[in-house]
DNA sequence: ACTTATTTGTTCGTATGTATG
DNA sequence: TCATACATACGAACAAATAAG
């Protein structure tokens, strides 16, 4: 009944992997100079270009969408991905929902990847940043301060301070990677209940030493500033650490 | 154990979505704290146990493996993954090896990023280094140096001393993201024929220069050494780059 | 509004390769 | 050698989403 297709004459060991489809459609990409946005073949030409079954170029294009290589939309088409770092931030975010013994390591790590790609990075922000980005940088903070007086959430305008503060090196793997980190972050903190609102105002005033900083064109004092930027991130999970262990111990006697 | 994976009561109205799917096998291995090695429950039982069909199964399961958050081995089983950041290795090798406008604006990006960390971490570094980290630093170095007169292959030991400069800082994404970076440049840099064999005489005093101002204790020297040992691999990128655009352009007229 | 064609999503049945005992 | 359990692979059929006429 089922025509067994052997064509093994001259055909390799392995008739074909699904590794190996995933592998020919990232080199049709390259060699065709496709860019992100572009379409690719349907899956049955796919399937008829490559000599694989349906189900193994569905199982390979799924591993490319993980990766962010493709991106499939249905009732559409398959289309190069964009290439960001989806897959990190996914990959990171259960790490920090996974991790039993110290849940909190994640968080911590989080805050000194950011930390330490702000201050490495401290001579060539400074040599780089112009004065209309400052301008910019300073109204952020501005809006910070007045959307905190109306109770409004600030993180957003947090997070794009750090993107701008980031994004004149133009480098676009730290510029994606810092964002990961913040997503992760936005993420994995609310689950453990570190996320609070307390010192909002002290982030307000750490903002502003490190424009002024900025603005100075002072790396000693850029450095300080960024330091004392994330301490009160630290201080935060290592209170809602201590919380957690208090009430483990409550729960184990 | 089939029991054990629902976490609905109530059928949801559409059957399953494989993105559900992943979610659930994600959710079933928080909830019973699995660690990487772990066995998962075959493709069989977990078809049972989420009322999906073996397709669907797979499928999500592979976007899965390809975070490295589960691990199939072929007639063995599927188990929880060892979480690195395989999946960054491969989107950022893709990138490199596509980006048609600079090829070698991936590469720039990625020494970019280990100077950052290094010099970002720099303080924390020499506070956190011990003596026989040092002496480790220092027997690698002259390691290299043998290796070097032998004609041997000493990007590994230069790797290894990164790695090691890193590593007292206990954080593992940064040990990871800058382990990453190292990985891509290796897969990268031979396809763009940057990588020669010249100045490495000269890496090796770079390499000295980095471990006396550790053993100094002294930041700045530290942040010299850092800058000065990665300006050899900046001017083996652009005099690439010359190279490829005078190419082009006999190519092109 | 309806139909049709295209494309991906889902399911099932069957056969094969791999590792363990 | 055989049996068992597992992942791998193939192919066919139908469902759902989308676009164009």
């Amino acid at each position: 009944m089922a025509e067994t297709i052997r064509t093994k004459g001259t055909a390799s060991p392995r008739p074909l992997r699904r590794h190996e489809v995933a592998e020919r459609i990232k080199r049709y990409i390259i060699d065709n100079r496709l860019r992100p946005g572009d379409l690719l073949p349907s899956e049955g030409e796919l399937c008829e270009a490559l000599g694989a079954s349906r189900s193994s170029v569905r199982e390979a294009v799924k591993t490319l969408d993980a990766l962010d290589i493709v991106e499939v939309r249905h009732g559409h088409g398959t289309y190069v991905g964009r290439l960001s770092m989806s897959a990190l931030v996914e990959g990171l975010t259960f790490r920090g929902l996974l991790s039993p013994d110290d849940d909190f390591k994640v968080l911590e790590e989080l805050v000194d990847v950011r930390e330490v790609l702000e201050r490495g990075m401290a001579q060539r922000i400074l040599d780089t940043l112009h004065a209309d980005h400052i301008t910019a940088l300073e109204e952020l903070v501005d809006e910070m301060e007045a959307g905190l007086a109306a109770g409004q959430d600030v993180i957003g305008i947090d997070r794009r301070f750090h993107a701008l503060l980031v994004e004149p090196l133009r480098n676009e793997i730290i510029s994606q990677f810092s964002s990961a980190c913040w997503d992760v972050y936005g993420i994995v903190a609310p689950h453990l209940h570190v996320i609070t609102k307390q010192d909002e105002l002290d982030t307000v005033n750490a903002h502003r030493a490190v424009v002024a900083a900025v603005r100075a064109a002072d790396p000693l004092a850029f450095d300080r500033a960024v330091e004392a930027h994330y301490r009160p991130a630290r201080r935060r999970i290592a209170a809602a650490r201590e919380r957690n262990a208090k009430a483990a111990a409550q729960n184990g006697s």
